[in-house]
DNA sequence: AGTTGATTTGAAAACGCTTTCGTGAAAGCA
DNA sequence: TGCTTTCACGAAAGCGTTTTCAAATCAACT
C-alpha cells in the first residue's frame, strides 16, 4: 500500500533537510522565498499532510476539544453543536463528541478518558444525573490538571470556570409581563426539566415576577416522563382555568399543545403557549409555537471562541468568566397578536 | 502547573526502565507478576494515562473515526450518531464529528483534512450536493490511501466500499400494499429529499408497485424548500383527490399533516399519512404520525461494528459489502386501524 | 564446575514533527 | 584585503510510546 509522504521524504526529494522543509512549510523567515516555493510545490504535488499525532506529541497540543452533551437527538443541543463545529472547523480544530445520556457516570468516564492529553479542553453541558447528585469532583480534576473547561447552558454555579449561559431567569420574567399584557391572569408552567439548572432558573424568574405583580395565579405541571406529564397536564386543564402556558422545554411545549388539541381547547384564542427552545418541533407544529429563541447556534460559536481564547492566552487571567446571552421571543401561532 | 505522569516518571520512581513499565502495564508475559503488581499500583496512584499522541505515532493507529453527517439537527442522523457513539465508546474509540451541511465542498474538505492519519477511517452519509454533482473522486482518494470507509443510508452505488442501508425500495413497495389494503386508490408521494439516493429509491419502490397493481393513481409533491412545498401540497390537495400520502422524509410528512389541518381535512379518516423516519417530530405531532422506522440507532451501531471489523482484519477480504436492514411500520394516529 | 535453558529486565531505535543552536557562505563595510 | 553582519540552511535533540534484541540472573541438569 502506498506510503504517506513525510517531511523526510520531501526533504530527500528536494535535497534539503527536514528542518528546512518544516520551516519552509511554516513560511518561516529563515528560509529563502525560492526554496519555500519549491517546497510548497512538491508538498502540494505529493499531497503532503503533516502527521497530527507527531505534531501533537511535539507541540503538546492536540487542537482537539471534547464536547460532552447530555443528549444529541434534541434540537437545542444539535444547534449548539453545529455552532461549535462550525467555529472549530474554521480554526482548524477537531471536535470529538461524547454523549452522557444525562448520566453522571458516563460523564465522568468521558472526562477521565480524555484527561490524558487526548484533548486540549472540554465544552459541556452538565448531565441531569450530575446536577441531581451534586457531585462535581470530576470537574475540579479537569481544572486542576490544567485542561480548559467551558460550560454552557446547564452550568454548575459553584464551579469556578468559564460559562456561557442565556438569561433564563430574566427571560422568564419578561414572559410573564408579555402574557399579562395580553390579559392573561392564570399562568401555568409546564416542564420536563425541573431537575436541571436552567429549568429551575426559568421557573424562578417566572415565579418571582408573578409575585411582584398583582392578581396573577401560577400553576406548575412538571414531570420528566411523557405519560405522567400528560395526565397531570390534562388534570390541570380541567380543574384550573389556565389562560396560558409557559413551557420550559420543547417537549413540554409540544405535549401541552397536543393535549389542548385533544381537549378541544382553541389555541391561541382560549389558550396561549410559549415554549423555550426554537426547535424544529416547535417550528413544524400546528399552529407553529411561539418560542423563546436562545440563539443556540450563536451560543455554540461563542462557547468555542471562549475556549479558544483560554487556549491561546495561556497564562492571562480571564476577567469575566460568565457570559450571558439575551434570548428573544419569536411570536408565532400560539400567542395572540 | 502539575506535570502529567509518563512512563519515564513511573520508571524512575520504581527503579525500572520504561520498557519494563510499558510491558508491565500491558500485562506482558515477559514481566514477573510481582513487578506487574508494583507498576499497576503506582500507575493507579499517580493517575497515569498513556499519552494518545505518542501511542498513535508509534502504533500507526489513532483509534479515532471521523463521522461526516449532512446535518445534525435531524433526528435520523442524531439517532444514528448515538448508535455509532455508543458502540465506539464501548470499544474505546473516539468519534470526531464533521457536518457537511449537504455541501460537496465541505465534505471534500473534511475528508482531505483527515486523510493524513488523524483518523483510521470514515463513517459517512453523502451530502446532497455530492449526490447531485456526482463527483466521487474524494471517496476514491480515501480508499486508495488505505483508510477505511463505511457509508450508511445515503450511499454511492458505483463506489466499491462497505455500505449499510435500509430496504428503501422494498419498504416503499410494502407501503403501497398497506394503503391499498385500507381501500386507498389515490396515493401521493411527498418529498423534500428527491435529490438524494434514498429519496429516489423510496420513490422508485412506490412507483414500481403502483404500476404492478391495478387501479392505483400516483401523484408527486416534491420540493426542498418549505414554502414551495407547501403551496404545491395545497394545490395537490385541492385538485387531486388524494386518499393517502407517503412522505419520504420527516419534514415532508409533518408539513403535509399541517397543511391537511389547515384545509380542514380529517386525518386519518379522510386522509392517511405515512412518514419515513421515526423522529421526535413524528412522535409528538397531533395526531402522532404513522412512520417507517429505520431502526436508526441500530443502523449506527452496525455501521460502527462494520468499520471496526475492517480495521481489525486488515488484510482479509470482506465478502458482503452491502448490508441491508429491514425497516418496520409503526402504526400510529395518521393511519386507520 | 560447567553448560544449558528459562526467566526477567534494559538499551536503543523508531514513529514524524518542531525548534534551538550552530555553521558556512555571501554581503557589507572600512 | 580583513573584518563583521546577514542570510540560508542543517544537525540534533526531544516529545512519550512500543518493540526488538541483547544482557543479566538464576535454577537445573550434566
Amino acid at each position: 500500500m502506498y506510503q504517506k509522504p513525510t517531511l523526510k521524504l520531501l526533504a530527500e526529494k528536494l535535497q534539503l533537510s527536514t528542518s528546512t522543509v518544516s520551516k519552509a512549510l511554516k513560511d518561516s523567515a529563515e528560509i529563502s522565498v525560492d526554496t519555500k516555493k519549491r517546497v510548497a510545490e512538491l508538498a502540494k504535488l505529493m499531497g503532503y499532510r503533516p502527521n497530527t499525532a507527531a505534531a501533537s506529541l511535539r507541540n503538546r497540543e492536540t487542537r482537539t476539544i471534547a464536547v460532552i452533551l447530555p443528549e444529541i437527538v434534541n434540537d437545542f443541543f444539535g444547534q449548539v453543536l453545529m455552532g461549535i463545529e462550525e467555529e472549530a472547523s474554521q480554526h482548524n480544530y477537531k471536535i470529538v463528541i461524547c454523549i452522557s445520556n444525562e448520566s453522571y457516570e458516563k460523564e465522568m468516564d468521558y472526562m477521565e478518558m480524555f484527561s490524558n492529553g487526548a484533548v486540549d479542553g472540554f465544552i459541556m453541558a452538565a448531565a441531569m444525573g450530575t446536577q441531581e447528585l451534586g457531585k462535581f469532583e470530576h470537574y475540579h480534576n479537569i481544572l486542576n490538571s490544567g485542561l480548559k473547561l467551558v460550560m454552557f447552558d446547564r452550568v454548575i454555579d459553584s464551579l469556578d470556570c468559564d460559562k456561557i449561559i442565556v438569561d433564563d431567569a430574566a427571560s422568564g420574567s419578561r414572559l410573564v409581563d408579555f402574557l399579562k399584557s395580553k390579559g392573561d391572569r392564570n399562568i401555568c408552567i409546564a416542564s420536563t426539566i425541573s431537575k436541571v439548572s436552567v429549568g429551575q432558573l426559568r421557573e424562578q424568574g417566572i415565579r418571582n415576577r408573578v409575585e411582584e405583580l398583582d392578581g396573577l395565579q401560577l400553576n406548575v405541571v412538571a414531570h420528566e416522563e411523557d405519560s405522567s406529564f400528560l395526565t397531570q397536564m390534562e388534570g390541570s386543564f380541567k380543574k384550573d382555568n389556565i389562560h396560558s402556558i409557559i413551557a420550559l422545554d420543547q417537549r413540554a411545549g409540544i405535549m401541552a399543545l397536543n393535549k389542548a388539541h385533544e381537549l378541544g381547547i382553541k389555541v391561541p384564542q382560549e389558550l396561549q403557549i410559549i415554549c423555550y427552545s426554537n426547535s424544529n418541533m416547535a417550528k413544524y407544529s400546528y399552529p407553529q409555537l411561539t418560542v423563546v429563541d436562545q440563539h443556540s447556534r450563536e451560543l455554540g460559536k461563542k462557547t468555542f471562541i471562549r475556549i479558544l481564547n483560554l487556549l491561546k492566552n495561556k497564562d492571562e487571567v480571564q476577567v469575566t468568566k460568565v457570559h450571558t446571552l439575551k434570548t428573544s421571543l419569536i411570536e408565532r401561532g400560539t400567542t395572540r397578536k
